[in-house]
DNA sequence: CGCATATAGTTGATAAAGTCAACTATATAT
DNA sequence: ATATATAGTTGACTTTATCAACTATATGCG
């Protein structure tokens, strides 16, 4: 395996370190509001005032379609959010957040940002730095 | 929300992405071997002639040790990996790869490094990079 | 037009991942 | 010696995830 190989492995070591170690944090967070890891990176994915077929959230999570229906079913059931059909193409549902579902997510949202995460750890720069290296990574073709 | 807050929430938002994004990349490696990514994971911790204590397991993935258990139990009943107690504390039992286990888990190595991976999008720099905010990121006091 | 094919989402069956409470066995501390 | 803590398992249960089959709607083409 040459260098280049390695850095790859290690940052994806890396990664998958980071995410376990972050659901360590979440029972400060998310378990607040009793949201599972994934229940909260839906929550924010769909952005206030920006509907989401759940096709695109399928495709964002990398899984099955059927899957999506349960996830978005414990949300929806919760309140948090709701299916609408979209008017250009009567077989997609978009979703949109509740009111109630907007506020938890800002509170989400802040509380991801605030000290509790390790990304505090790093300097201004840095976060800067992984944001840009990261947009290229996720850049969706 | 002022600017740091911004780009942390913003860098957290990018990396559960790149998690999620990733996992649709595994049935290209992970799944050839039909290791879900969970065990992919738990295979990349478990370093050949490195044993490591169940509960250490546990904490790394900031899960229940009864997960752990389970964990084990289908990986154990695969061959990959085997349980043995400790010399030192018999109420511990440290895991270590089987030949099979280490091989499978080289030739997972291997394949995430490869060109499979969206990490290869980046230059070597950034990918240096990247390592090193990670690596503060999830450096364990 | 009408037919073929593709796409969006749901349902049902099933497995894996995850939590919690209760339990066993071993360590440690006073 | 007794109390307390830790490591791991078990059982009950929920959530996450996949697959196959199905419904409904779109789209492409002769």
């Amino acid at each position: 395996m040459n260098r280049a190989d390695q850095d790859a492995c290690r940052a994806w070591q890396l990664l998958m370190r980071f995410f376990f170690a972050q659901r360590g944090h979440l029972p400060a967070s998310g378990a607040e509001f009793d949201l599972s890891p994934i229940q909260c990176h839906v929550l924010h994915l769909i952005e206030p005032g920006r509907p989401l077929p759940m096709s695109r959230l399928a495709d964002t999570l990398s899984c099955d379609a059927s899957n999506v229906t349960g996830l978005v079913d414990r949300l929806e059931s919760r309140g948090l959010v709701r299916r609408r059909p979209s008017p250009r193409d009567r077989r997609v549902k978009v979703l949109h957040l509740t009111p109630t579902g907007a506020r938890l997510r800002a509170r989400l949202l802040r509380q991801m940002a605030g000290r509790s995460l390790p990304l505090s750890r790093l300097s201004l720069d840095q976060q800067r730095t992984l944001v840009k290296i990261l947009e290229a990574l996720v850049d969706e073709k």
